[in-house]
DNA sequence: AACATAATGACACCGAGTGTCAATTGGGAA
DNA sequence: TTCCCAATTGACACTCGGTGTCATTATGTT
């Protein structure tokens, strides 16, 4: 699913029918609310219904499933950061964007920090979560390897750009495994830290 | 589960009771058969209980989930891992090392491997088990990250060896996904050359 | 023959996700 | 205002994966 009926509310011109009755912010909310206090798993889909007022049926509308929640609108921050890439300096090395733009892509508010850090404790610590994610990262690979191979001059699925994405992926992981287990540091350090270090070949001695 | 029935059969002395009905490795073979005509997620586990004449009840106690029916023996695979790599001289350059080890526990004989690719295929272009096998992921990564924290004296909780694991996996994993879309290529060649790239920290030009 | 042990399968239950369809709620036109 | 149309909603029924429970069955031991 694309399109909520909250997304489809504002139309081009004048809208028809029924107003939704929420909207997938509000469910973003409400959900995260529960998962707080019951946790991902002892939280029900009919529990998340009652909670914001509407019918399970509805939920199910706002959100492809339940593991769909805690992703936000993460399709459209992948644009930014497509356009983020194609604004790159045709000299920059090519490791040097990759580092840049995913080290910028991770960048949050200091005010958006705490629930960020919640969000992401639930994807990389919850199984469900964790395995679900898998899908969600396929399209974060696709930009990385899309602007690689453009650079390279090389097609989109051949090795090296695939390769570059999944590593660059992983290094990012890596950082957020990181920065989740230590609450004192810097989430932008670390995820520049460890780009370098993939840019490096690991020569970290 | 780590012991099904089948396991537990040849214990130390002689065995008691009721003897098991089948066996991993044939649940495993009815499965691949039913997977392999009517698709991963068309197929029940009922009907893989029928065509192996137990109960489905009884599958549960033999695998997990359906999910973890395409990971054979991977466990065990793992450790030979661990041993391959507490083998490397010394003085091997890390990277030298991991790409080795990577490569080595990635070939396979000949006639396995028309097996080994199904399975792949299963495993790679099945959502369900694109996202299920994240979870198996992680013992394979604790594996690489164990050598390379030894190696480099820091902990294996610590950013290094935990990036150097991740990206391993992210140029292992664009490996496989570019064997699968070449059959005519050399997994062991595609494999070599993308821990290489890695090691080279993507300077391709 | 009686007993202990291990595996099995039947049954009931839960939760995620989907298809269907009548009912509701709004805007636009007559 | 009233009628019509369109979008959303929620109730219901269903499938499937997965789990807890327990009586039953098959085996080796005493």
């Amino acid at each position: 699913m694309t399109a909520t009926p909250s997304d489809r509310q504002r139309m081009g011109t004048t809208r028809r029918g029924r107003r939704p009755s929420t909207s997938p912010v509000h469910l973003e909310g409400v959900a995260f609310e529960l998962f707080g206090s019951k946790g991902f798993d002892a939280t029900t889909v009919d529990d998340i219904a009652k909670a914001a007022g509407i019918g399970r049926r509805t939920f199910f509308r706002y959100f492809d499933s339940k593991n769909d929640v805690v992703w936000g609108n993460f399709s459209e921050h992948l644009g930014y950061m497509r356009e983020q890439f194609a604004q790159c300096p045709a000299d920059q090395p090519l490791m040097d964007a990759v580092r840049t733009v995913v080290v910028d892509f991770n960048r949050f508010d200091p005010d958006e920090v705490p629930w960020h850090r919640r969000r992401m404790e639930l994807i990389l610590r919850t199984p469900a979560l964790q395995a679900h994610s898998t899908l969600r990262y396929a399209s974060w690979r696709q930009v990385v390897a899309e602007f690689a191979a453009h650079r390279l001059g090389v097609p989109e699925d051949s090795l090296v750009p695939q390769a570059l994405a999944y590593t660059a992926l992983g290094a990012a992981l890596a950082a957020y495994e990181h920065w989740l287990a230590n609450p004192g540091e810097n989430l932008t350090d670390i995820m520049d830290s460890a780009m370098r270090d993939l840019a490096n070949g690991f020569r970290v001695e």
